[in-house]
Order: C-alpha cells, then sequence, then structure tokens
RNA sequence: GGCCGUAUGCCCGAGGGGUCAAGGGCUCAGUCUGCAAAACUGAUGCUGGUCGGUUCGACUCCGACUGCGGCCUCCA
C-alpha cells in the first residue's frame, strides 16, 4: 500500500509514483504578497505540510518550493497609493507570512524564491517560446508579449475548458493580442508605472506576466520535470493551465501530478480580499483559539473539501484537539514523555491510520483512528494501567506528528510565562496546599474557595486520584 | 453560455453496493468525585437535497432537477 493522490490532470485517484526513487520535487504556488494573508492562504500552506510531512514519513528525500510573487499589478498600485516603493510593500507582507506560517507550524520550504529574482529565467523560456512560434510580441510597439493559445493544441486539457467554449473575457486595456484568450507572458513598462519596477528586456523594459514565474521557478529549482504541482483550486484556470502550456511548448515536461486543495469560503463565498470577507490568525487568536487550534480546524476536514468558516466550527475544532492534547499531557504526567520519533526508528504507525492517510491524505478518517486511541488511553489512564499508556502515548504522538499537531513537539509546548513560570508554580503550590488542609478538614467552601480564585486567575485545578494537577488556561481568559 | 465540484443527524465531518452510516462537538442519563473538572459508559438519524433508473440489494453507481460553491478577469 503506498499513497494515491488525486491528480486534476487526470480528474482520478492516482497511485503516486515519484520520478526519482526516493525523492520528491513539489512546487506549490504561495502567495502573491499585497496584504497580509487570510486563514485561506493559511489552509493552503497546512495542507501542504500534511503532504510534505507524510511523504517525509514515507521516507522520501522532499525538495519543496513555494514561491513568493513579489511583483504584480496590485502590489504596484498599493505601494503608488502609499508611496513606498513596490519592493518594500512586498516584504512587509512576506515577513508577516513568515511569521504567521511559523506560528502554524509549517515547516519552512526547502527554498522560498521570489519571482523579482528570476527574470533572466523567465527571458530565456519566453526567448524560447517566440523561437518556436508559441508567443509573439505584440504588435503596438507596447512591449508585452503574449503567448498564442491557438499554437498549443493541448490549451484546456488542465481545467478541462475548451477554448473555443470560453466567455470572451473583457479584455479593456489588452491592446495588441491576436486572440482574446492570449495571455501575457511580459508586460511592457507604462509611463505611468514606477522605474523600480522595470528591468531590461529583449522587448523593451517591463516587468513579469504572473504565470511566466512559476514556470521558471520550477524549471530553475525541479529541472525540466518534477514530481507534484499545487495550489488553490481556483489557480487551475488560468494560472495553472497557463504554467502547463507554456511550460510544455518551451519543451519542459514539467509536472506530473496536480493537487489541488479546497478553498475556505466565509459568508457563502470564498475569503478573499477584494470582497473583503476575510479572517487572519490574529483574529482567530483574539477569539480565544490558539494556532495550534487552528491548524487542527484547517487540517482535518478533506484537503480537497470546502471549507465554510463559522466560529462554532472552530471551537468545536478547538474543544477536539483540546481532548487528544488532554491526553497526551496526562499521559505523559504519569509515564514520562520521551520524544515518539527522531530516535533511530519510529513507533510503527497503527495500519489504519497509514491506511486512512495513504487515500489521498484523508486526514478525517486518520483524526478518527487517533481519537479512537485516545479513548483507549483515556480508559488507559483512568485504570492507571502504566503499560497500556506507555505504549499508546507514543503512538497517539507519532500519528498527531504527521499532522503537525503534537502538543509536545517544541512548536506547541514552549511554556508561556518563560521566567515567570517558576513563580507561579510556587505560588499556585502554596494556594494548593491551603486547599489541601481545608479539604482535609472537610471544609468545602474554603476549598472551593481557592479554586475559585485560583480559576479567577486563569488557573484550572482538577483533583485526580495522583492528587491535583493545574493548567493554566488560554491567556486573557476570563 | 461553457467547465468543475458539492448536497450526510442539532453542528462540524468521513466512509464504503449488502453487519449498528467513522470520528469530533453539543445535549441528556449513568459511573467516578465532598463538589467541580476531566475521563469512561450509554442515549439522540425508520434516514442520507428531490425525482427517476441500474441491481437480488444503493445513502454509496447512472441520469435529470433543485440548491450551494469554484473557475471562465486578479486570487490559496
Amino acid at each position: 500500500m503506498s499513497l494515491r493522490l488525486y491528480d486534476t490532470m487526470t480528474r482520478s485517484v492516482r497511485e503516486f509514483v515519484p520520478r526519482v526513487p526516493g525523492t520528491v520535487g513539489i512546487y506549490l504556488c504561495g502567495l502573491t504578497v499585497q496584504s497580509p494573508p487570510h486563514i485561506g492562504h493559511l489552509r493552503s500552506a497546512v495542507n501542504y505540510d500534511v503532504l510534505r510531512r507524510w511523504l517525509l514519513h514515507a521516507g522520501y528525500q522532499v525538495t519543496f518550493i513555494r514561491n513568493i510573487t513579489d511583483i504584480d499589478d496590485k502590489i504596484l498600485e498599493k505601494s503608488v497609493a502609499a508611496g513606498v516603493p513596490f519592493w518594500s510593500l512586498a516584504y512587509a507582507n512576506e515577513r508577516i507570512l513568515a511569521d504567521h506560517y511559523a506560528r502554524l507550524g509549517v515547516l519552512p520550504p526547502t527554498y522560498e524564491p521570489r519571482a523579482t529574482g528570476h527574470v533572466p529565467e523567465m527571458h530565456q523560456l519566453i526567448e524560447k517560446l517566440i523561437e518556436d512560434g508559441y508567443a509573439y510580441p505584440a504588435a503596438d510597439g507596447s512591449g508585452d508579449v503574449y503567448f498564442d493559445v491557438t499554437k498549443f493544441e493541448a490549451y484546456g486539457q488542465l481545467s478541462g475548458q475548451r477554448p473555443d467554449h470560453m466567455q470572451a473575457s473583457p479584455d479593456g486595456p489588452d491592446r495588441a493580442k491576436r486572440d482574446p484568450r492570449d495571455f501575457a507572458l511580459w508586460k511592457g513598462a507604462k509611463p505611468d508605472e514606477p522605474v523600480e519596477a522595470r528591468w531590461p528586456s529583449p522587448w523593451g523594459p517591463g516587468r513579469p506576466g504572473w504565470h511566466i514565474e512559476c514556470s521558471a521557478m520550477c524549471w530553475r529549482y525541479l529541472g525540466p520535470e518534477f514530481d507534484i504541482h499545487g495550489g488553490g483550486m481556483d489557480l487551475v484556470f488560468p494560472h495553472h493551465e497557463n504554467e502547463v502550456a507554456q511550460s510544455r511548448a518551451a519543451g519542459l515536461p514539467f509536472a506530473r501530478y496536480w493537487v489541488h486543495h479546497g478553498l475556505l469560503n466565509l459568508g457563502g463565498s470564498k475569503m478573499s480580499k477584494t470582497d473583503g470577507n476575510v479572517i487572519d490568525l490574529p483574529a482567530v487568536e483574539a477569539s480565544g483559539v490558539r494556532a495550534v487550534e487552528l491548524r487542527y480546524y484547517l487540517a482535518a476536514p478533506h484537503y480537497r473539501s470546502v471549507i465554510d468558516f463559522s466560529d462554532d466550527a472552530l471551537q468545536e475544532a478547538a474543544a477536539a484537539y483540546r481532548r487528544l492534547e488532554g491526553f497526551v499531557q496526562r499521559a505523559t504526567e504519569l509515564v514520562g514523555g520521551a520524544s515518539p520519533a527522531r530516535k533511530g526508528r519510529k513507533p510503527a504507525l497503527n495500519p489504519a491510520f497509514v491506511a486512512a492517510m495513504d487515500d489521498d491524505l484523508n486526514t478525517s478518517r486518520a483524526l478518527a483512528v487517533v481519537h479512537d486511541l485516545v479513548r483507549e488511553g483515556n480508559a488507559a489512564l483512568a485504570a492507571a494501567d502504566k503499560g497500556a499508556v506507555s505504549r499508546i502515548l507514543p503512538e497517539v504522538r507519532a500519528m498527531l506528528d504527521v499532522l503537525g499537531l503534537d502538543p509536545l513537539s517544541p512548536q506547541w509546548s514552549q511554556s508561556r510565562g518563560g521566567e515567570l513560570r517558576g513563580v507561579v508554580e510556587s505560588l499556585v503550590a502554596l494556594a494548593l496546599e491551603q486547599r489541601a488542609a481545608a479539604r482535609a478538614r472537610k471544609d468545602w467552601a474554603a476549598a472551593d474557595a481557592v479554586r475559585d480564585q485560583l480559576k479567577a486567575a486563569g488557573i484550572v485545578v482538577e483533583d485526580t486520584p495522583a492528587g491535583p494537577r493545574w493548567t493554566v488556561e488560554k491567556p486573557g481568559g476570563a
């Protein structure tokens, strides 16, 4: 049994066979950094992070490229409006993006190339396309270069679009196209555009078209042919369609599997900056949901299904995650916590979990396996069955680790409060002693008062057969 | 107009042609507990958008319809 993935090109689930045994090259379309990311963007990153971790777990050497589009119409427009160079706006957003990725536990890519750093590669591709008759410089002297859609017979294969059935685009300003469906490879500089947004080219100063950058960067970092190309469903057409077209026309075999994830909707339509129906990580955290809980929320449904964002569903996901987390914490308190993996040998994963993940990354089913095992673990915990607990705990953590959700991974387990932690510990210990004394003399009112006061301070006390245990509630709570 | 996708209980969300339709949340009851919390156990769907068809048998396959969403213009 091995990984099977849904491939958009063939519209079917196919067994994943890497081009070179033992290695996988993945290209994920990252963001156009025109503004800070919303959680739809983060879903993209999390979905691919799960794929990547699953491949790593399977023993592949994974080269993961995720690009940054740091020049485009909107970036330019916004930067002009703000009176700053486009690159400063792009970079500011890029840094926020990197921070949000990191806070969600998304592994850094192998490399994160920027569009503006690959203009020479784009020129090479464009020149080849012109030479071979697939592209042409506009006849109006604008400096634009267009891809000639009619010259590439397979155009429309990825998206299932038939060029003759496509709605004519209201291509107002796009002048000298031979066919309305042709798309820009290179955009000649317009007089009112900032000089810093111009690069010299054989066709005059200008800047890259949107699609060509990805073809150039795939080629540069993954070679003429690579394993997996991905992005959101909304990129299938025209972005990915155009990418394949120009890459294949230029003689590059390009991606072997196309993996697209579902979008995240809010209020009945996809979350989008342009529509303003956007929620971002800080907003989620302000509602009392931690980053790891958001990750659970984003990773639990199948990656190809649409998520209709709702605060209720997010809270439910957070509760579900806390159940898993609670077991891991209590189990670790009982039997100690050796790291599940990274010790030469990883614990064998539950076969049902493996089967679910191999089946086009069915994280829902995989998590059901985790929950089942946690129930068993909780029962063992209640019975103080150390043997069972120490068998189950590493299994649970190993599975959660594949999903980037192991509560004890350094990513999530950093204790809040830093150096004040010790102070809090001794103060709580003091309070608990008083409560223990009150309980000993059956003064329940006094005992409960202590518990209530701690609770008000954000510290939750629970009595267990092994004595009271306490945890710090979410920050800012109550 | 064209191309995709989707429709599951109070909510989120999987499955597989034929044992009880995963798992989580919520609610209720029970166990444990001084109480609480956590945990565990049990309960909650004559029904799977609608209508047809295929089949011995479909929620699961096919078709139509309806609703919703995505794309055809920048978009994860």
